[in-house]
RNA sequence: GAGGACGUGGUGGAACUGGUAGACACAUUGGACUUAAAAUUCAACGGCUUCGGCCAUGCGGGUUCGAUUCCCGCCGUCCUCACCA
């Protein structure tokens, strides 16, 4: 228990950390260190984390992405690189305005409030941040450029309006974009997501499909699961969009002339087409709903059902036959019937399909509950077409067959060929159709940027000039009631036109708060300028070289980013398109979760251990000790910050943060765990400050003692350097208590210079984790000046290498022995050597050997 | 339903490109120091063993001189998307 671990004293064997790290901190701050400016002289890196949602306090668990980026920004620093390394705040959003609602706080007060104290934390762990660079995205000189690009976005043509069916979060009373919905609920509410029909503001992301599904090919430093993810999310397939004419008959005379449009991605099996079925919102079904209530009804019912897995599951495959039939393309005389159905999606392709059921699983499913024809239409490559009973035959390795022209062609070829006869009768084309929808962003929502629009009722939607932005957001607004308050703001909406001077109102929605975060790496490179960035900012600044943040984003912010650099690029505003070259996406840091027999949360502080092991509360009764858990305020399995770096310093947390866990994976934050570390770091203070009356020692003679540390030591520089390009904190950690075990072990007999040599770099490589005591035992070793502007160690190549080599060796594949032979040795040497091996006779046991495999340097095998 | 990842001691994890499995830690146990505790420090720490070894990287096969690593089939855990035509 955190409320158990004692808070270590400051005694001359212990380092005091509370007055060296402030110390430090100052230190830094004074002389500028991680103050950067763009000078296309000097190689640049740009390291970023996910800029935070200022939702209150921070606690451990949110230290540790800025830690690693702390961790990059101070090595390639040392690497000599002009490292930029921003921080800012994501400001606009819901909470602002829940906290406005509950608390009669205006959401401006409390966000610049959580803003000042969670700022204040963050200085508390010395990151390496450029503070003059920090933005708030709520500040009108941040929201201001993005009204502007939507301006150029609209003009461009790749923003719209469009009454569409959209996502409607009753909880949060506003849309959300399709991204936002998980499993059919709000990604913030969880609150079961309606349909309703609006009309709103999209961004053309579709226009870049093609562009970011083939960018992903170049995003190398990329995890490979995002970059699957995201390909998944734009969704491409291959098909045909083809139209059947409605047919002439007396049920269909309104709709005379009229077509279905549908998309396949299998044309090959039009011949065993049974049906057309169209979904519940397209137009065709809306016109006969107005005529025919019990089709309304039906329309209605399908638009209830929910988009949830339970929902889908369990609801049955429904269709309503509806009086319309329309013509097979390719088969004179025949005609299918069409229905709809409550499985076709008016936001997929066209939002009808013709159903193939000996094909296609689900319309076989559907075929046999309404009694349609099944017809085979493809056979297996070898063999004859089996019977349909209830499964479908969805393989596309076979040969069409019942297909007129198409008959004894394989199924890629079948494709090219009817599409090619679709597109000679004029009814259908070849057509590539994406998953990836319009992003919608209008939001109903007062704590956001404002849409610069004017909604005149002679002109319609006029943009806001430009002279006249920023649209400001109004201060007096109240929340005493749900909805948009900018809705209901008495004077705000209402403006005059700004072509004709009519009256007319304001658009009232305000954007999507994902539209802040999709263009803010850019204005860090620029932060002041009156402009959204300075053109020569961002072209040596970006794209940013390492983007860390938690795999939440793998589509939302990561695509809309990514979309958003696309779009500014065609408008002008920059010359690249892809904004991160690399990402790295870390794991979450857990903790034991505890309960009171109530049945209430509790803080970890406020458990406790008796003697047996078991847990209690501050008033003796039992705790329950949950499973490890994502820190999280709801369940109070949190450990304050302020808590951890009072009693054991910044440096403790960090390098706990770093140590054990690969970065991706989760971190379990334990108090035996910071304990050790906390034991570390004094045992690395004592290193240093109990060997300084050695370093004053002449240099004796090196011998083979002094040579072997400095090999370990040049052998850690390597690997260590290995592994921070590579992100294995874990790893890196391990070798630097590699180094310093060996260390303690040797100091009190190294020579002066071996030793000098040897906590001079030990220093500087603990640096990017360690940074406050790096610089303690900079100044202890009699360094002036600040380690921080130290360069990064090399290692001697010729240190790496041991003039001797341990080499396992092995009889039938089992190790019966080890040889340390010359780096050099022969393999007839090293054979012999082998062979001579007593344990290695005792394995053969007599028998002949058959074959020796030597692998210079590692291995022996006596196979016998 | 589609796609993907992972599975190593009591625990977190290491093992380069197929080459000595368990680095580095945490926990535990025992010893030293101490009036005692804390701190520090030394040692043991996968299992079994007749002390020669044997068995062990989820399970079963395969390839190989050699497999935690590659291939096939299971089992389990996790993630993403999902009525996508």
């Amino acid at each position: 228990m955190d409320s158990s671990a004692p808070t270590p004293a400051a005694s001359p064997d212990r380092y005091n950390f509370l007055d060296a790290e402030a110390r430090w901190r100052q230190a830094w701050a004074d002389a500028g260190c991680f103050r950067v400016k763009t000078d296309p002289a000097r190689p640049k890196y740009y390291v970023l984390e996910m800029f935070p949602y200022p939702s209150g306090k921070l606690h451990v668990g949110h230290v540790r992405n800025y830690t690693m980026g702390d961790v990059v920004t101070r090595y390639k620093k040392a690497r000599g690189f002009n490292v930029l390394h921003p921080m800012g705040w994501d400001a606009f959003g819901l909470p602002a305005e829940n906290a406005a609602i509950a608390g009669g706080v205006h959401p401006a007060t409390w966000t610049y409030e959580n803003i000042a104290t969670m700022g204040a934390q963050l200085k508390l762990i010395g990151l390496s941040y450029d503070w003059d660079r920090e933005i708030a995205t709520c500040h009108p000189e941040y929201y201001r450029h993005e009204q502007k690009m939507f301006l150029d976005f609209l003009k461009a043509g790749l923003a719209y309006r469009k009454e569409s069916w959209v996502n409607w979060d009753p909880v949060e009373h506003t849309v959300l974009a399709n991204e936002q919905v998980i499993e059919g609920r709000g990604w913030r509410s969880g609150a079961l997501v309606e349909k309703r029909l609006l009309s709103q503001w999209f961004l053309k992301i579709t226009d870049f499909a093609e562009d970011l599904l083939a960018g992903i090919e170049t995003l190398d430093r990329w995890p490979e699961r995002v970059r699957l993810m995201q390909a998944n999310w734009i969704g491409r397939s291959e098909g045909a969009r083809l139209r059947f004419a409605i047919a002439d008959t007396d049920e269909s005379r309104d709709f005379q002339g009229e077509t279905v449009e549908v998309f396949t991605t299998r044309p090959d099996t039009l011949f065993g087409a049974a049906f057309c079925a169209i979904s519940a919102n397209h137009p065709i079904a809306k016109r006969l709903g107005e005529q025919d209530p019990a089709i309304a009804e039906f329309n209605a019912e399908c638009n209830r059902i929910g988009t949830s897995e339970a929902a889908i599951e369990t609801a049955e495959k429904l269709g309503y036959r509806t009086r319309l039939s329309v013509a097979h393309p390719l088969v004179p005389g025949l005609a299918l019937p069409v229905y709809i159905a409550n499985f076709v999606l008016m936001e997929y392709g066209t939002g009808a399909i013709f159903g193939c059921p000996a094909h296609d699983q689900r319309d076989l499913d559907f075929a046999r509950k309404y009694g349609l024809p099944v017809r085979t239409v493809v056979r297996p490559q070898d063999g004859e077409a089996a019977e349909i009973g209830t499964e479908a035959f969805t393989a596309t390795d076979g040969v069409l067959v019942n297909s007129g022209f198409l008959d004894g062609l394989a199924v890629p070829d079948a494709k090219r060929k009817v599409i090619e006869r679709l597109e000679t009768l004029g009814v259908g084309t070849k057509t590539i159709q994406y998953r990836l929808r319009d992003w919608g962003v209008s939001r109903q929502r007062y704590w956001g940027c404002p849409i610069p629009i004017i909604h005149c009722p002679d002109c319609g939607i006029v943009p806001v000039p430009e002279s006249e932005l920023p649209v400001r957001l109004p201060d007096d607004v109240s929340f005493d009631q749900p909805g948009n308050p900018l809705d209901r703001h008495p004077t705000w909406k209402y403006v005059k036109c700004p072509h004709c001077g009519t009256d007319a109102r304001r658009e009232t929605d305000t954007f999507d708060t994902f539209f802040e975060s999709s263009w803010y790496f850019a204005r860090f490179c620029s932060p002041r300028s009156d402009k959204a960035f300075e053109r020569a900012d961002v072209d040596y600044w970006l794209p940013v070289d390492q983007y860390i943040g938690g795999i939440e984003h793998a589509i939302l912010h990561l695509l809309y980013a990514r979309f958003f650099t696309h779009a500014l690029k065609r408008c002008g505003y920059l010359g690249i398109t892809e904004p991160f070259a690399g990402l790295f996406t870390q794991g979450m840091v857990c903790h034991e979760t505890y309960k009171s027999d109530a049945g209430a949360w509790l803080y970890p502080e406020e458990v406790f251990t008796k003697d047996d092991g078991a847990h209690v509360d501050a008033a003796g009764h039992p705790v329950a000790v949950g499973r490890m858990e994502k820190m999280s305020k709801s369940k109070k399995n949190v450990v304050g910050l302020e808590t951890i770096v009072e009693s054991y310093g910044a440096d403790t947390a960090r390098l706990f943060l770093m140590s054990d866990s690969p970065p991706e994976r989760d971190l379990e934050w334990t108090a035996s765990g910071i304990e050790g570390i906390w034991r570390y770091v004094n045992r690395l203070y004592r290193l240093v400050v109990e060997s300084r009356p050695r370093l004053a020692a002449p240099g004796t003679k090196p011998d083979e003692a002094h040579i072997a540390t400095r090999r370990i030591l040049h052998k850690t520089i390597a690997a260590l350097t290995e592994d921070l390009e590579q992100f294995r904190f874990n790893r890196a950690v391990a070798r630097l208590r590699e180094l310093s075990n060996h260390l303690e072990d040797v100091a009190a007999k190294a020579d002066g210079a071996t030793l000098r040599e040897a906590l001079d770099t030990m220093t500087v490589l603990i640096g990017p984790m360690l940074p406050h005591l790096a610089e303690e035992l900079w100044q202890a070793l009699g360094h002036d000046g600040l380690l921080v502007e130290q360069p990064w160690p090399v290692a001697d190549p010729d240190l790496l290498r041991d003039d001797t080599v341990t080499m396992a060796v092995q009889v039938n594949g089992k190790l019966r022995a080890t040889l340390e032979l010359p780096r050099d040795v022969s393999e007839d040497a090293a054979r012999e050597a082998a062979l001579a091996q007593p344990t290695v006779q005792k394995a053969l046991e007599g028998r002949q050997v058959r074959k020796v495999i030597v692998v210079p340097g590692r291995i022996i095998n006596v196979v016998g």
